[in-house]
DNA sequence: GGAAAGCCGTACCATAAAGTACGGTTTATG
DNA sequence: CATAAACCGTACTTTATGGTACGGCTTTCC
């Protein structure tokens, strides 16, 4: 028998159409799962929106629910990766930590971030390890990163030596202000003034209970 | 005053019944929402588990979705009851922030109040007035309450004059912490140790950042 | 050029759950 | 006691949806 081609894994444009295709099946069933919610979501309108037939969806995903989760891991970490390199940008303490505030609250509160954390919250009773992907897959993915950056300015001696996953955790919890809360529980798109007000909030409070020097 | 009668209210024992049951099925509904989530819950198994029939159901809600609202807005302000009562202890500051805290987030990280804030996190896409509702019953009179009680501390000189609104939110923010993220995201009961280590932390920093005198 | 894979469209199946109808029974009210 | 309301049990209707089957068309591969 003829061999095949043993050095090939993004070979032939048949599996680069499939793995094209799979992406836009994920991209299209996020939209919908988005704006209908996960039980509200058929696979039907699925199929519909995606232009193509009901038969193609099984051929990727074997039910409604892997199809779920693998949408939910496609979007899991996303906002820790477009949200943690900011702490890397070596500005000053101050300028880095209200930066990255203010672009992870405006993140967090965007329409479609939330109806996301929305699913994941509400389906976690009946999948928990939805909710402890998403636990796993960003938030400790950003709370790593701010630890790292808290303790490096601990380093420099900017900041008091305390544990830095604790502030950490004290950083991302107050980012979790009036804005982010409008737009879960309210149901609204986000304000930017009050997105910029809790960034700022939040930094000037971090730096005054944590900054090496007493406040004057 | 009414004698032994067991039920009491003004009217006949007929509308009183209906009243009891009324509360029956709220209770039950309840606990059925609770461990199967709004979608997975059936009319059916309420029923079943009420030891009614679906007819009964209908004749007290017309759908699923009102007694499904019904149920929440029986539940919602529940905790706040429950919890800002607690602010009123004339304790002194310290002590009467760390008991309130330690019994927000213990109460808040129950499996119950767990489960029933992931269903109206998660039914809030497709029913707004739900995270409204429970935003306006719940958060708002307990930060309300911790306002009130935080102005007070402004008035007698033991806290700094700042925005009072400002630092109740705070307060509930930082009560977000490792015990209650464990049992949304985790789906794992609170872990006492956890819950008291968070409510000692946020009374700390609370007290560190707005007491009237400057740190040691 | 021919075989195979992938895909579309559509029709179909099975199931489950919301909601209805109804006859018979208990229970409060007058 | 008679009436009417509430309720139970059960069977039924309707609708929606996850999932399957299949015939034919198009694209890729050799």
């Amino acid at each position: 028998m003829i061999e095949s081609d043993p050095i090939a894994p993004p070979c032939g444009r048949r599996a680069a159409r499939k793995e094209e295709r799979r992406k836009a099946i994920l991209a299209v069933a996020l939209a919908v799962f988005c704006d209908q919610g996960y039980a509200a979501a058929t696979m039907s309108a699925i199929a519909a929106r995606l232009g193509g037939s009901k038969g193609t969806l099984w051929r990727y995903f074997a039910s409604k629910e892997e199809l779920f989760r693998a949408v939910t891991d496609e979007v899991s970490g996303r906002v820790a990766e477009s949200v943690v390199p900011l702490l890397d940008s070596g500005l000053p303490l101050r300028e880095a930590l209200l930066r990255f505030c203010h672009h992870f609250i405006a993140t967090i509160s965007t329409p479609e971030a939330i109806a996301i954390y929305r699913m994941i919250v509400g389906e976690s009773g009946q999948f928990p390890e939805l909710g402890r992907g998403f636990r796993d897959n960003n938030v400790r993915r950003i709370e790593s990163g701010l630890a790292a950056f808290v303790a490096r300015h601990m380093e420099d001696g900017t900041l008091r030596r305390e544990d830095p996953a604790r502030i950490a955790t004290t950083i991302t919890s107050l980012c979790l202000g009036e804005a982010y809360r409008e737009a879960l529980w309210g149901s609204l798109p986000p304000d930017p003034a009050k997105v910029a007000a809790d960034a700022a909030y939040t930094t000037d409070l971090v730096l005054r209970c944590y900054t090496a020097r007493p406040m004057t």
